[in-house]
DNA sequence: CTCCTGTGGTATCCAACGGATACTAGGTGT
DNA sequence: ACACCTAGTATCCGTTGGATACCACAGGAG
């Protein structure tokens, strides 16, 4: 990500290599820098339903380390997808709510979902296919 | 991703612990684990368009490895997503093509796209406000 | 004939990322 | 007193990803 930028700032006439939609310029691309890793959209989809406090979020989101999910929410934040609130209780409680930005995000990626559910069973049974073919 | 399932293999009475639906068993969890990289939305959604051969690829997607094309293509392949197919002319040529299967998660892809092309412009700004309050 | 280009793909090496663990700091239960 | 809760941070280490070189073959330039 971090030589990719010279290849547009480069001095050529802009005609020499075309800077399609699939450089790293554009949106879809950088949408997919934020969100294509494997705990933000758990998380944004747990938000969606309610609220939730950090140690709760990491007790529901099976798998993820302090570290990615602290890491997960604060890039959360600074994306404004989500709202971090510090209630001051006896030991410092910390909630996580979607903006509403992070709302349409969620309708967004629902599309998403609805297709895992409804087709997953077909792509493991297409990799069965796959690694049969493969071995015999 | 080797010791989650063991979570839920092990003998208790399902019960203890709920293996809710943001476990690694959640189809939505298992898409995610597969598409939720840097390269695989972006080839899935540049063979929407029209078959391409391998270096086509290479070029279109600027900053991709030939070892991480490579290894996306063959993930797709082996998850019924793309089609490969192999063209016996002078030097070995290569078409990689949506399968029905491919072209509905596309899709259902589309909806995140479009969100990005509509909302990270904001997104972008609300890190801008975000990096000035700390640094503020 | 030899060099260079192109095809698709593998092998190797190294930096960067992700995960497990231990630690901080204050209050609460036993 | 001691362990445990809260939300994190710091550290180490294994895995992942990227750059590079290489494979085998063929066509065109020189």
């Amino acid at each position: 990500m971090s030589q990719e930028g010279t290849l547009l700032s480069s001095g050529h006439p802009a005609e020499t290599r075309s800077p399609d939609v699939y450089s790293a310029a554009c949106p879809t691309r950088q949408l997919l820098d934020r969100v294509a890793d494997k705990w933000t959209t758990l998380v944004l989809t747990l938000l969606r339903d309610e609220p939730m406090r950090f140690n709760a979020l990491r007790r529901r989101v099976e798998g993820v380390s302090q570290k990615m999910l602290s890491q997960t929410v604060r890039q959360l934040e600074r994306d404004g997808l989500v709202a971090r609130t510090v209630t001051p209780t006896v030991p410092v409680s910390v909630s996580y709510a979607l903006t509403p930005l992070g709302g349409t995000l969620v309708d967004a990626l629902q599309a998403m979902i609805d297709w895992a559910e409804d087709n997953m069973a077909e792509v493991s049974k297409a990799q069965a296919a796959y690694d049969e073919r493969r071995l015999g």
